[in-house]
DNA sequence: CTACTTGCAAATCATTTGCAGATGA
DNA sequence: TCATCTGCAAATGATTTGCAAGTAG
């Protein structure tokens, strides 16, 4: 029983690679090199990051023919599907950010810098909840973007004035 | 002080064509044949739509020559622009939605029917203000999307077992 | 071994753009 | 009049796919 808790902890703590190592092999998926490199960028920044950036970050793997673009997209899309990743539309643009072994927030994005500001609020979970029962429905989950000006932009404006 | 009042009451009740011609005067721009007929189209359904399906009931008139797919784009970015509609993305889907006239609102999205349900909840926005000013953050507005199964599916899914 | 993966080149596909002719103010 | 619009055809550009060769298990 004791077993129990330290797997649980394990599989808690497991890093990202692992974590996703495990997705795959519960799939009859392979993990590859390409994999491997792939998830080991995405998890060696914490930020948020759309395809193109990270190709920027792998150019020097693209370029010696280590990976190619569809992969990083194939891989991208694997690693959604295992939950290590979440991914989200700002304007146009596709956006991803680390969604394993990190608190569930939401977002303020601001419009002048583009900068995102996480939050965790338990009452806005409270009033989702209370709303999806009155409508009798069943939650899957929830998102939600407060846009506007961040604090700093605001400070740079009266600057100008 | 009464005149204030009132031309604020009929702006608010001018009608989309009327309003969306106001936008266009103010940047002078010309009302065209083709502007009004998208902007009818748009008005006379109240639905969520995509540029697709508008293009759909578009269609006698793209046939005819008098409409074309790129002035149907053109007009729908000056539409949203004007502030009279509201995109956002579902998944891959670009949905646009009434934005004028039409009480401000979150919507729960149905994963199974792809149906959106509208709600509004003051609670939520009080949270919003708060969270903002927290982080000092001046708001334009929010988005939130509540996903999950709605009440219809739920019981259609029921039966099948 | 052999089924799963990859890189490549090409396809997608919704949306956007350049341009010459048409048209609203 | 003449600046703004429009339709057309073509461009875009991020993402996806078909396929033959490569490789993990």
């Amino acid at each position: 029983m004791s077993e129990d808790y330290s797997l649980r902890s394990v599989q808690v703590t497991l890093p990202p690679l692992a974590r996703f190592t495990q997705f795959l092999q519960a799939r009859g998926k392979r993990v590859t090199e390409q994999r491997r490199l792939i998830v080991e960028m995405i998890y060696s920044h914490h930020a948020h990051f759309d395809a193109d950036e990270l190709m920027g970050h792998l150019q020097d793997l693209i370029a010696r023919r280590k990976i190619s673009r569809p992969t990083v997209y194939r891989t991208l899309s694997e690693v959604v599907e295992a939950g290590l990743l979440r991914k989200m539309t700002l304007g146009r643009r596709r956006v991803y950010e680390h969604d394993y072994g990190y608190p569930r927030h939401d977002h303020l994005h601001c419009e002048m810098c583009n900068k995102l500001i996480e939050f965790h609020s338990e009452d806005l979970e409270r009033i989702r909840d209370a709303v999806a029962r009155e409508h009798e429905f069943q939650i899957i989950g929830h998102r939600m973007f407060i846009s506007g000006i961040c604090a700093d932009c605001r400070k740079l404006d009266e600057r100008k004035r």
